[in-house]
Formats: C-alpha cells, structure tokens, sequence
RNA sequence: GGAGAGAUGGCUGAGUGGUCGAAAGCGCUCCCCUGCUAAGGGAGUAAACCCCGAAAGGGGUUUCGAGGGUUCGAAUCCCUCUCUCUCCGCCA
C-alpha cells in the first residue's frame, strides 16, 4: 500500500508507475484523492460534532455531581440528537473509508527509476552473467537421471500425496539437507540471525505480507483453524515485526530461515513442471532485511551479491535479469532475478530474486522505527531467496553429471556429504 | 479436550459508570544542586488520524487485548472472539 499523503503530492509518478507496470488504467490515483478527500471532511464533521457531544457530556457529570439534575436532564436531550447525526455520519465515514482503502490497494508500488520500462519477459535486462553454459549432447536432463538412480520418487509421492509431492530418497535426501545446512551457514556467516519460522500463518500475517487478498489462491489453507501454509518464509519472518516500532539502534534487521514452502501452482503444466522444475512443496532458505529506508537501494545490491555468491560458491553457471517494470509484480520497486544453467534442459531456472519493497509492506503491516528526529516512520524491506533447492539440485545433478553416468559432489558440499560422488 | 484466573502506558501496578489518557513506583530525557562518588530537588516522558501553521507549535478526535452492545457519558456494565497463566487429561 502506498502512502495516501504521497499519492496526493505526486499523482503523476504514480500514474505513470501504474501504466509502466502494465496496468490497463490509472484512473484509481485520481479516484483514490477524491475519495481520501472526501473522507477528511467527513471526518472534520464528525470529530467537530463529537469535541461538541463530549464537552456537553462532561457538563452532565459536573451537574450530577451537585446534584442538579433537572439542569442535567435538559442538556441530556440535546446531547441525544447530536448522537443521531453521529451515527449517520459515523456509517457514511466507513464507507467511504472502505472505498478508499480498496482504491489504495489497487495501486501498485512505484518502480525505482533505475529499473527499464517493458512489459514482458523480453524486456528484462540481463544484468550479469557468470560461468559457461555448457551444452554437450550427452547431457541429461535431471529426471533422468533421478529415476536410474532412484533418487527422487515422484511416483509414490504422488500415491501419498498428489503430483508435486515428490519423496527425496537416500543420497538425494542428503543432498537437500546438505544445501540447507551450507546455505543457513553461509547466511549467519555474513550477518543473517538465523530464525525457524512457523510453517502456517493466519489471516493477518497473510495480509501483512499481501498474499491476501490478491494472491489467496497460491495457498493451502487448514480451513478449521484459519491457517495458510506459507508459500515462502518471506510470511512467517517479516510479519515478525508487525504492527511494532523499532528504534534505529536495532537496524538493520536481516533474517534468514530455512523452511518447506507450500504453493498450490493452479494451471500449471507442461515441461515447466517436469521434474523438479516446479513442485506443490520445495525447500528454501529465505532472506529478509528491515532497513531504514535511506539504504534499502544498498541492501538491494548486497542482497543481489550475496545470493550470486551461493551460486558462484557451488560453481553452478548462472545469470542475473533486473526484472522490467511490466514483468517485476505489483509490490516492488525493483527486483532481480538469479537463474541457474540448466545443462539437461538448456534453459534457464529461477533459483532466487531479490527484492525491494520500499515501504509498501511495512506500510500494510505497520512496520515502522523512530527516525533521528524521533518520528516513527515506516521501514523498508527487502527479501531474497538464498536459495530455493528443488532446481538448485536440478542444476547441481545436471552440471556435475559425467559421461560415465556418475554425478560429483559440488566441493563446498562435500563436508556435508562425506563424498565425493552422489 | 475439561476446570479456573487474567489481559491497563517502556516495565511493575492502582483504578468497578462522570473533570481518567488513566494514581503510584521503576526506567528514560532535560534542568538545578552537589568540586569525584553517592544522594537530593524540579520538569518532561504513548500511538494513530483530522484541522490551523513556513516551522516551532496549537486545537480536536480515537485508542486501557480485539470486535460488537447498553448509556447523555464505559478502563469500569453486557455479549462474542483472541491470547496468556494454573490444574487435570492427552501427547513428540
């Protein structure tokens, strides 16, 4: 959510963020001032009729108090018609407000300046690129070779559960623990407190974080108990501070948390889902940041850095892609996206994307500190992948596969394995 | 799952229908006093929103777990919900 002030003192920008990001129509800005203003004024009268209502109030306490109760009896009378016109005008208030709210809602996070105007995937712009891709013909895909090995059980999981829900079997099992641990280690290395999240949130958290009510549909939900599953530790850990304010001493705030995300993935199909290429249950470590918002663009940049560092770390080719305004998603301002070489399938998967949300959550979740002149202000945050496993390990079997039909262990895993070979 | 107790400001804690946004204490900030230290005195110390103001600031409204209700008036009475604690049961 944007700040309502701002919209109002830079209608301009914000339209042509809204049009930038691919919406078909701005006209919610200039909806949105005349609804804001109408509220004000509608709030002007009641708290006017009000300051009235509570000073006749507290004349009636004085008189009872002396025992004048005819004088009270009549002020009584007057209060009580004071009282109707409130709660018309206290009915009408909500309305407008509940109007206002949900043309706030729909206006999407400005784009920093810094991000190129497109809208589609094509407009992307590819930021950095690390590693060869190789591309010789006897490589596998990663499915391949996980059913010779009997790695990876989509089939039982699916008996169990349903497609999506794959077991991971002895040494692959292994594997991901692996990448969990090298990751969370990594991460408290540089400066992460490693935080284990809730694995369900209710309807608050929910919201806070915006999956609610845009994005409902990408959740399981635990209908009995109000719960969600969370489709990304970026819930349970940045709704960690909601509705709290920090002190500046405590910035910045920098998170990360190991967890299963759950993500329903309606409509999905095709090669896009084969394998581990996209799955209804994934691990990932998530990193958040809470910052003060004059280093958010800063944070950004070491975020982007510290999650190609992972990739670089296993020696797993990838590239980086400062997202468009058109292909970035309605609460960032700016977003980039790590995606590993896929050897096995020649293309390129999402493993991480960093971004950053300015205010625009915090605002939603009332996330704010007090600033140097002892102000609360809202903060920033940002959050990133570090990283997500089912295509890193993808990536890791197809790149470290050899012609013999082996597949290397990545050396900084090797400790975590106790090999050298899957 | 059953029985009971509770939820008040940064913290402790008083307040059971009327000058209560809330006593008192602690903490914190500033000032005074004190040649160090210790102690003492005074003032201040929540958030959100609206209006006025260039600003400093001023005025108003709302908020005592959340939501609803009774009343001219609610921290205080009624209803619903959430959370915390104690005991019992169950349990990794």
């Amino acid at each position: 959510m944007l700040d309502i002030t701002f919209i109002r003192e830079n209608p301009e920008l914000v339209k042509q963020g809204m049009i930038n990001k691919g919406e078909k129509s701005a006209d919610a800005v200039d909806k949105v001032i005349q609804k804001d203003e109408e509220w004000r004024s509608l709030v002007t009268e009641i708290d006017t009729l009000r300051a009235e209502n509570n000073s006749l109030s507290k004349e009636i306490g004085k008189l009872m108090g002396q025992g004048k109760k005819e004088e009270a009896q009549a002020i009584i009378k007057e209060t009580s018609e004071g009282k109707e016109k409130l709660k018309e005008l206290e009915e009408k208030v909500s309305v407008v407000a509940e109007e206002r709210d949900n043309l706030l809602y729909s206006i999407p996070n400005v784009p920093d300046a810094s991000v190129p105007v497109g809208y589609s995937e094509e407009d992307n712009e590819v930021f950095k690129t690390w590693g060869e891709q190789a591309d010789e013909e006897w490589l596998q895909p990663h499915w391949d070779i996980a059913e010779d090995k009997k790695w990876i059980d989509f089939d039982r999981g699916s008996k169990v559960t349903g497609a999506g829900f794959p077991f991971y079997v002895g040494k692959m099992a292994r594997l991901q623990r692996a990448l969990i641990n090298f990751f969370l280690n990594e991460a408290v290395e540089q400066g992460y407190t490693e935080l284990q999240a809730p694995y369900f949130v209710n309807e608050d958290s929910a919201r806070g974080t915006g999956q609610i009510p845009d994005k409902e549909d990408m959740m399981y939900t635990i209908p009995r108990d109000g719960f969600f599953a969370i489709p990304t530790a970026e819930v349970p850990v940045t709704n960690f501070h909601r509705d709290e304010i920090l002190s500046k001493e405590e910035l910045p705030i920098r998170y990360a948390a190991y967890t299963p995300c759950w993500r329903r993935e309606a409509g999905s199909y095709g090669k896009d889902v084969r394998g581990l290429n996209r799955l209804h249950q994934f691990d990932k470590v998530e990193l958040v940041k809470i910052v003060h918002p004059d280093t958010s663009d800063d944070e950004l940049e070491s975020l982007r850095e510290y999650a190609e560092s992972l990739l670089e770390k296993l020696k797993l080719p990838y590239r980086t892609l400062l997202m468009c305004t058109g292909d970035m998603g309605f609460t960032q301002t700016k977003k980039y996206d790590l995606e590993v070489w896929s050897p096995g399938q020649q293309r390129w998967l999402e493993v991480s994307s960093c971004s950053n949300f300015g205010s625009f959550q915090a605002r939603r979740m009332q996330l704010r500190f007090k600033n140097e002149k002892g102000k609360t202000e809202m903060l920033h945050t940002l959050n990133g992948s570090g990283l997500a496993l089912p295509r890193v390990v993808a990536a890791i079997i197809e790149t470290y596969q050899t012609e013999s039909g082996d597949v290397k262990v990545p050396e900084v895993l090797r400790p975590f394995m106790g090999a050298e070979i899957i």
